[in-house]
DNA sequence: ATTGGCACTCAGGGCCGTCGAGTGCCACGG
DNA sequence: CCGTGGCACTCGACGGCCCTGAGTGCCAAT
């Protein structure tokens, strides 16, 4: 009893049953696979793979189907990425390559991914949190209303309204100078202390705007909640083959959350190739229990800076979308880059 | 033979339908509603209504379902808008009430009226080309580059880099300044003749620069391709009692086609009460002939900015649907204005 | 440990027969 | 002339029935 043959086995199982769609028995699995074994002995051990309960049968007499653990050991042990084609790489690096602007080349990576996985594909815009500050804007709006725009390096554009007890000042150019020189390359975590010492530099009259516009810069760069996402390929989960027994609207509605899309993209841990699966119940959310995510982040040299992933059954091909996924990710980071 | 009744049995054959979702029989329909006639009168009505294209039957010895030509003429001459409860005003109110920011505002209506109709709404951003100028903002980016900021009188925030071909001058500023006095409060239409005056004011060396500026805000202004769309309730097309023959591929596959949603919802002509309603095969698009649209604009004193819709089956509640969509979008107007 | 053999299970598909809602038509009466 | 009751006919939906075939578990043999 090889506990080699045995993985060899769950591996042919999960090809075939991906493949297929169809539950998969000893006698066809022994067929399409050179496993070099009788039926009998493979039923052996699938009753082993059974009770270590990484296969399941839908009812006595049915072929077996992978279950969430199966499939994970499939993809922490079994698979093996398959690189993409040259062509089809040519084709992705073109596509990206004429974007004109940010939501541009979000827009364009999130349709791609789709296209490419025939699933459902998430883009988060790039974090505003782990960006640097390239320049920071302060427009007065008639007499007392000051409008804040904030530009990262990854090109995203935040505006704030600021409503002020007294009329806005003359004091504002001297504000947008030094305010510039206190933040421009500068991320979050690091802003503390040279706008603390900025103040310091204006008359006690001022302080109050000072105060106040610092508080919306920090306010609008530490909002989570304010994170967006972009999806594409929403009708793949409505293909001829479709998966998801019965209807495909608890996933919808999962999707349409972009709440518990952000949680999940960001709470998944990378493996060591970089990208993160999340297998069926794995997510904890009712609705996605039978989905898996592949994701990984991208933009930003060593740190990533936000997360692109692609949605699908959980019986999806998870090499090709893996290698989908990172390849995707990769030629994004380097637009941005550029 | 009263064409009075004929009209009744149309009515009541669609409101029927609307609520089984079954095709409906003669006696059935004089059980349900009080038509004071027999079957065997109903019959022959129907008969008539089958022949002018009103209803049809899917197979012999079925009842009848109602045609897009039925429901054009239901929703043109039978249909009353019912008013919505004085609680759900207040509750829409409320919900409005809280928004934030533009994106909040244009965020809450659309889920509001998803909620509200069960169905898929669809919101157009405040049109740039109709919207007047607030202000722009020039600001360099590194030597070569400048980033155009464009901001509207409803709040929204549009961004271009240009790539120069000389060092940023610093006529910037007095280019920030003369823009800004010949752009503010003024529309797309209105604007040739002010800033072609203005360039006239530059010294020659800097006219290259000016033109360009210029020529990327009225690009921005002009280019309808960048309206953007959001969309909510895509989960309600997948509810139990789905419609939709077959799948609801086409539809979701219509849906991410921003092009094809930007096109109807501007197509659509409004009728007298200000609501445009879109049945099945009118949706000049393969993927909604099982669909109908109600749309209205909104923002805007007299000439609307933008549109507002839900999107479901061909057999829905219009009366309902038209109500909620006329309340959402009236409510989305006062928020913008004030 | 592997294998061939064997008895058993069970979902799916094809094939009626019945049921009932629905239709069209026609002849009759106000 | 219109509305009505009656009647013969249609046809999809539903349920029961049987058969088939893929698949299983177990066991004795190698």
């Amino acid at each position: 009893m090889s506990d080699e043959r045995r993985l060899e086995v769950l591996r042919a199982i999960v090809e075939d049953y991906v493949q297929t769609r169809e539950p998969v028995g000893s006698r066809t699995l022994v067929e399409r696979h050179q496993l070099g074994v009788s039926p009998a002995t493979v039923r052996n051990d699938m009753a082993y793979l059974e009770d270590a309960g990484f296969i399941a049968q839908p009812h006595t007499s049915a072929g077996r189907v992978p279950t969430d653990k199966g499939y994970r050991l499939f993809v922490d042990r079994l698979s093996t990425v398959k690189p993409l084609s040259s062509p089809e790489r040519r084709a992705i690096e073109a596509f990206l390559q004429d974007a004109v602007d940010l939501d541009d080349v979000v827009d364009r990576s999130v349709r791609l991914l789709a296209q490419l996985t025939q699933q459902v594909a998430v883009v988060q815009y790039p974090s505003l949190r782990r960006s640097a500050l390239r320049h920071l804007e302060l427009v007065p709006l008639g007499d007392t209303r000051l409008l804040v725009v904030i530009i990262t390096d990854t090109g995203r554009v935040e505006q704030r309204v600021l409503e002020l007890e007294a009329p806005v000042t003359d004091v504002v150019p001297e504000l947008r100078a030094r305010l510039n020189a206190a933040v421009a390359g500068r991320r979050l975590a690091e802003l503390t202390e040279p706008l603390d010492r900025m103040v310091a530099a204006f008359p006690e009259a001022d302080r109050p705007l000072v105060h106040r516009v610092i508080r919306v810069v920090e306010d609008t760069l530490a909002e989570a909640t304010e994170e967006r996402i972009v999806m594409a390929g929403t009708a793949n989960l409505a293909r001829s083959g479709t998966d998801f027994t019965g209807t495909i609207r608890p996933v919808l509605e999962a999707l349409e959350e972009q709440v518990v899309l952000l949680r999940l993209l960001t709470e998944m841990a990378e493996d060591s190739a970089g990208v993160a699966v999340r297998i069926g119940s794995e997510n904890r959310h009712a609705g996605l229990v039978e989905a898996s995510i592949v994701a990984t982040g991208y933009g930003g040299d060593g740190e990533a800076v936000a997360r692109i992933g692609s949605l699908g059954p959980t019986r999806m091909d998870y090499a090709a979308t893996i290698a989908s996924v990172r390849a995707v990710a990769r030629y994004l980071t380097r637009i941005l880059a550029g």
